[in-house]
DNA sequence: AATAGTTAGTAAATCGATTTACCAAAAATA
DNA sequence: TATTTTTGGTAAATCGATTTACTAACTATT
């Protein structure tokens, strides 16, 4: 029946010294307090017992955690969870922990969780916000906890956030898919306000318009667990519209199941359409043919929305400022945008 | 300048009572202690005034988090997040939150983790362990914390765990191939001494060996980080085997770089090789031909999971059990594995 | 020698909850 | 009426750290 857990209080004891000494030592505040043959029995010993003090102790007193919390969508997307990863690296360097976590882009869910990470206190939030997470999120801001949102924000309000330009960099690709002689774009996307989405839309609409084409606009209610539902609707949708011979979905999970419902409409990119998505993913760079993407910068992302956050973190001061950073995003060409006749040339599935 | 946090003491003195009725109202203590009045009052003022407990004060007095560390190789893998997201929905109607970290398969990392949730104080661990883990695994069995491995464990060591049957799931896979009339079946797989690994290795080496053929084994030495240097050891790998005509990836991220090698080679699934692959995949099911895959049950795995980490969590009898769990997975048989003049005709691809 | 400054330390309050031990008043019982 | 039980409640210790305010013993300065 040994004691299990260890406390300062052990290390005081063992030391012949008292708590506030040894607080001071593994604070680095012993400089010209403590003697040093003190500071090194007082380390010895805590290196022997192996001790480590509780954050939950520390958190509980100085209100500190060193830990952020990222909300994304799903993490399971390799868009978020590359993110994550950067994120997490970049956070490990100024001393803080990322804990992450799925909002699956419900409200619901992302309101439970924030209580959650209040109870935990956690230092800051990156987040991914699901449609209506608006008033949660700023209940955040009013407690002055410090937030960074990223991909999507909302319109409505100013907060700090970081996303690409959905807009330019959408346009851009239905453009480059026209002149490659694909007059019949169709639209994928989600039937949603999120203004990440808004804005791809936006680009689809301005290149359309532009070239005084038509429009075929799919707008998919995403429900994860209903991909059959889905992928029925986009085979619909396809059947439904004949002389469409290219497609552009919002992102890259529409994308999947765009891909599946093609399949099974006997169905194929770079036969029947002209394919490109927004967002990377390994499937699209190994599909045959491989499909052209719209990739946003992962590391810039990351890098800009730690940098917001640490800042609202370690800079007190009562000046407050919000930090609004739009990045461009890069047009990845590949085989499934190529004129068709070239196509069968060069490709040799065909 | 308004408060920003409230406690138990606001609470407390805005009902004019003590904090010790507030707390056994708060857990459902007050059934016979406190009127119902007092109740309802103190009720309400929670509600106004939006009051949530701190749960870093609640788990220093209790020592219990509620909370439970998942730590998985890669979490931006689909089979890793899969098994997250069950696990997670699965805790929380047990009232726990699961938090969860990549280790990247690497030692160090896992190392820092585990001390970082220790510190934490969380009340229990789901690996899937890195090799070279063992050593920080066991002192948390050492001081009674509990933990469940998946995915992978430890030959040495008997620890709960839970994993699937690699070796004849494997073996079976194999013998599928080989009765499709493809006699020279390589194998990739990682250079680790992870038992998923082995196991699956074994059962390659079963069925080859029972079938009297010649083995083709290419041992990937993993690095995140390198695909460039991996997917050039595997082209050269088929580049050298000419007589190679069917492929067994041992887990799905190779797989992805063995078909990008295969890409650059100009060599093609269906025409050049058969592919099997362990572990499922949205890129498996959509490539042209689909790929046939050794699927996980990963429902079974986290609920098996789960379950070992709860019974120990919360029985605190002092009757040490250890649960070992080996569930069979399924193989789902797709067209990459078809007798090619067969496929040759169903498939409009070649 | 008297005073000021430095060095090396500690006692106790605090963060925000839970929980034990105790108590006064009212109700029930003898 | 005296005693016991029940009802309704609280004071204070505690979890494990940090931090403020203080002090005793030297050393240096004038």
């Amino acid at each position: 029946m040994k004691k299990n857990k260890i406390s300062i209080k052990d290390i005081a004891a063992a030391a012949g010294t008292s708590t506030t000494t040894v607080s001071f030592i593994l604070n680095g505040k012993a400089d010209h307090k403590v003697s040093p043959a003190l500071i090194e029995k007082v380390l010895r010993i805590i290196e022997e017992k192996n001790y480590r003090p509780s954050s939950l102790a520390q958190s509980l007193r100085t209100g500190k955690t060193n830990t952020i919390a990222l909300l994304v969508e799903d993490i399971s997307n390799p868009f978020f969870s590359g993110i994550a990863r950067l994120i997490e690296e970049r956070a490990a360097k100024s001393g803080y922990k990322i804990v992450y976590s799925s909002t699956e882009n419900n409200p619901e869910k992302t309101s439970t969780l924030l209580d959650f990470f209040q109870e935990k206190q956690v230092d800051g939030y990156i987040i991914s916000p699901p449609d209506g997470a608006l008033e949660d999120i700023l209940k955040l801001k009013n407690k002055n906890i410090p937030v960074v949102l990223f991909d999507r924000h909302f319109a409505e309000t100013n907060m700090n956030h970081v996303v690409v330009d959905n807009r330019l960099s959408s346009q851009t690709a239905i453009k480059h898919v026209i002149n490659n002689g694909f007059k019949n774009v169709g639209c994928i996307t989600l039937n949603s306000h999120q203004t990440q989405m808004a804005g791809r839309l936006q680009g689809y609409n301005d290149a359309i318009e532009q070239a005084g084409l038509k429009k075929y606009i799919l707008n998919i209610d995403y429900k994860a667990g209903e991909n059959e539902r889905m992928v029925i609707e986009m085979a619909k949708f396809y059947k439904a519209n004949p002389s469409m011979n290219a497609l552009f979905f919002c992102t890259n999970y529409l994308a999947i199941l765009g891909l599946e419902a093609m399949q099974r409409s006997n169905l194929k990119v770079g036969k029947d359409f002209a394919v490109v998505c927004f967002d990377e993913h390994d499937l699209f760079r190994l599909y045959s043919p491989p499909i052209t993407v719209i990739a946003q910068p992962l590391a810039e992302i990351a890098e800009n929305a730690f940098a917001i956050l640490l800042n609202e973190m370690e800079n007190q001061s009562n000046i407050k400022r919000v930090e609004m950073i739009e990045i461009p995003a890069t047009l990845i060409i590949r085989q499934s945008t190529s004129n068709f006749s070239n196509f069968s040339i060069t490709g040799s599935v065909f």
